[in-house]
DNA sequence: CTCCTGATGTCAGTTCCTGTCATGACCGTA
DNA sequence: TACGGTCATGACAGGAACTGACATCAGGAG
């Protein structure tokens, strides 16, 4: 596989990852971050679609993570547990709050960053919907629950990464999906 | 105000919109928008601050709406009863399907206009939230009030300007409201 | 050793977007 | 009427994001 010194496109995360976090995102150049690792411009482009995708490559996984949750969760469960029994799972994706933390800081700094953020996570509910329709939840039901799931999700994130107690994050997921139903049953 | 010739942000908005649906919005270029429109390609510039932006002139509109709707609620009422009130009046802001289905036709084509409208659509969130924390509701509870309202709203939304039967918007938003409600209480 | 494959480099070009200065229409005032 | 101020627009230069086309170079297969 890898000729030249390897892992080209981890280098590549790592350079942007750091200029970003230093020097901000807008101000810094992807001929720079390519430098950093060694590279030219035109082979970051080669390994990302575009300057912001440089730092969202490990999503794909997460997302065939939580689908395949999904798919393997046990028979006679709610639509909603399904998902809450798949974001279980994701807690155990976050094992550590460090990097996770440098890389939200960057994202939230940004608005270009965040858009990116939330296609992302679109796509992942998408994904999630899809993988509950298999199931045989109806599509609007399959809809609602993968994108409450993600709503509490991302709430469980933004908290654990900004919380200095060192909870682990499916503690905080729990409470988010807690705190979400007990939201949305209040008429 | 106006010299020239009147309305140039109207004509740039209706040149972007009619070019974005006939050839794509990656196949329309700011120049070709601008020339349409009889300005240039730095008068959009200065009217628009990208080629996105151009096609949610109008989210700022609804979002004043809805929290003025929010403060305007009355007392009583539960986080997720204040945020149904709110929309119920977003309703009436969109009487007619024709323009917003053209809108969304051309935004769901293009992944980086479904990322500029998710942004629009978590700072709407965001902002619903805000007017909910000025009623006494406490953050969490406001942040996941607003998020759902507009996850309702938004597939209530979709399922509208994608109906042939022309119902009015706001009885597709209770059904997706009462969905939302039914899926997120099963455990 | 030679051929082939695949990652990278080089270079030219388009488009988005911005800073800067010039222009010209409208308005108020004398 | 004349004149100056204001402000939307035009004209121009330039940076940076991205893309296509072609060259190069390391290593593996034969």
């Amino acid at each position: 596989m890898g000729r030249w010194e390897p892992n080209a496109r981890d280098r590549l995360q790592r350079a942007a990852l750091e200029l970003y976090g230093s020097r901000g995102y807008e101000q810094t150049t992807v001929a720079e971050i390519a430098a950093r690792a060694g590279l030219t411009e035109r082979t970051f482009f080669r390994h990302f679609a575009d300057k912001r995708e440089v730092l969202f490559a490990g999503s794909s996984q997460l997302e065939e993570l939580l689908v395949k949750a999904v798919a393997d969760a046990p028979a006679g469960l709610t639509p909603m547990g399904v998902i809450m029994n798949a974001f279980d799972t994701a807690g155990e994706y976050f094992p550590d709050v460090t990097y996770p933390r440098a890389r939200n800081a960057v994202i939230t700094a940004n608005p270009e960053l965040m858009e990116r953020e939330l296609r992302k996570l679109a796509r992942l509910a998408s994904a999630l919907a899809g993988a509950l329709g298999v199931r045989g939840v109806s599509e609007a039901d399959a809809i609602f629950a993968a994108e409450a799931g993600v709503l509490a999700f991302r709430v469980a994130f933004s908290r654990w990464v900004s919380d200095d107690s060192d909870k682990p994050l499916i503690s905080v997921l729990r409470r988010s999906f807690a705190d979400l139903q007990n939201v949305v049953a209040g008429i």
